[in-house]
DNA sequence: TATGAATGAGCGTTCATTCAT
DNA sequence: GATGAATGAACGCTCATTCAT
């Protein structure tokens, strides 16, 4: 534990107070709104010392969204048992994001804002990570059943996380979160979306 | 400003030319990557005259993000039939925004940024003006006849929005654009997300 | 006048105060020594101002040393007579060059430095301008009339530019000014290193 | 440091290694450009372990120079002969430190950008050492033989390494050097400058 | 003794906005 | 009204030095 642990984030206090300080006033204030100076103050360390842990504000933006993308992939696959049904297993995965994007408000505000920063066009897309597999057989199994449409992957991802964020959003933003019986009709709908 | 337009912006030519460098410079750099002294040099205008027109940097944006609404709002209407079964008003509908965000990827990006930037939270969201009244119409229309799904309009919209947004972003970013059999597909599974 | 003037920092006072500040600073400090900040408070002007009339410190630097090079040029020839023996005029402009280092130290130390920043290896060397005839005249009539040794100009450069400008940074540096009688005997050396 | 060697760099050779890879990094980049942690990491040396043998940055310069002037002054001296008639020892002196210049251009380069650095304006100058006796006796010689002009030291000093240390720096800046011929007339014009 | 992570003052530069012309 | 030079607070980042280990 003193040299490596699994998380590579995990094993650094500092690094940690420095991306949760960074999580807060990025999603509050933006990237551009938040400075180096005040993120400092806010972790309680100085500015030099951000430096050890990141080469430069880009790169620290860059490693929070990996983190967090890392983390709501794991939050979206807690509990997952690829011996349910597919349709179970559906809910269980939208219900999981769901509750992530509206349990952790800032790591949401901030991966919508990291989406759409033009300075930033780049970002290794997928770190699906060991999460990868997992969903391409839960895609493959749907096709294979003549359960899903015969459109892409990546279309009927849309078909769901474009709803499932948007909704989020909302919620977010103060419109009140849908209560449990709505919800399930919102999956439903997503379901409909993609099920023949 | 001393003669009366039906669109506010289109009686000054040196406010277009402000609006339309903006949308150039801002959807390439982002909000903070472009000055107000290269946004003057691009519209071949002296910083100084921005300030005759919009009050501040901020406001400008504000200003450029209500005009694109505008516009796709316009743009999401065209040829729109009250008379046509709901089907066919749905697809024009969908058709006619996807349509426009591919063909304004410009817009499509300023406004995305826009919509997820924290520093913006406030934003009169709902200028839907003259569509307003069509839109509701078409939505009352579904849930009276049972078309829809008894879901509120807003999550309705979020259902649609939702894909139409997210395919645009990959269609722009440089995912191949989806041809017109896929097109339709895609339409028809937006479709049976809303519809019972 | 209100336009150009033969000088181009002449017309601008502004410009002509930063360097002058600079010109100071650089030469108590180095470059490094004197920062922008303490740059602007010395000419009495507001940071972001330098920024108008020069891109950067470096541009300023070189800036400040073509303005020095020029006016030490100009010194050197003043009173240049290309009617006078080749002797006199020889005399004219080591004593020339001579005095206008001892009346300009601060001038010769900010070239001196200049001349040695390896972070500044390039510099557009030869702005001898109006004066590069004169000069190359001044050697040609030496080798036709086999008054100079067969050597190379810009060794022959070299042998009393060398000698002189060690004696200026001594003379600088505290040591005493050479009187009227010795500084003959100089000149008097160096013209023997460059005469048959 | 705890035996005595005539060097007393020589006696640690972790010293050695800090101003080996100083000279490199300083004669390159300059002081300034020089971070005492790229110093310490081209040294191979921890950062800490450099203010153990050097009270500080400025004291690492110092020392250099002090290094460099005594390694100058021996090879300036290398098999030189007093029995040897004056000019034959002048020739000998002349050509040890121009070689001496030409085949250690970093130890030129630094020792020229400290001349002229006027943060580090007092330096103990001369250190001259057990060839200041030889030095005085050379020039005692050349007065009381008749054969050096009546001019105190310093200012045949001058006229001999103004010369030089210009050349030098042509050379080492790119200018072709100087093939056997042509330094020997450069040698005779600097004894010209100062002999009778 | 030896280390190298931690520090924070200070750097060069930018840019939204103002206001004298 | 129209202009664009002037402004200075604020930015991201560096680095000589220290000191807990």
């Amino acid at each position: 534990m003193n040299v490596h642990s699994e998380n590579p984030s995990a094993g650094d206090p500092k690094r940690r107070r420095i991306l949760e300080a960074a999580l807060g006033l990025f999603s509050d204030e933006g990237f551009h709104g938040a400075s180096m100076a005040s993120l400092a103050k806010s972790a309680g360390i100085p500015v030099g010392t951000i430096y050890r842990h990141f080469a430069g504000k880009e790169e620290l933006i860059h490693a929070l969204y990996v983190e967090i993308k890392r983390e709501r992939l794991a939050a979206m696959f807690a509990g997952y048992d690829p011996a349910l049904p597919l349709r179970a297993r559906f809910d269980r995965l939208w219900r999981n994001t769901f509750a992530y994007c509206l349990s952790h408000p800032r790591e949401f505000c901030f991966a919508e804002q990291y989406a759409f920063s033009p300075f930033l066009r780049d970002a290794g897309k997928s770190i699906q990570g060991e999460f990868k597999a997992e969903l391409t057989s839960f895609f493959g199994e749907g096709y294979r059943d003549g359960v899903f449409k015969s459109l892409p992957p990546d279309i009927l991802s849309s078909l769901i996380s474009g709803p499932l964020n948007a909704l989020a959003a909302r919620a977010i933003a103060g419109a009140t979160k849908p209560g449990d019986a709505r919800l399930q009709d919102v999956i439903d709908a997503c379901w409909d979306a993609i099920a023949v």
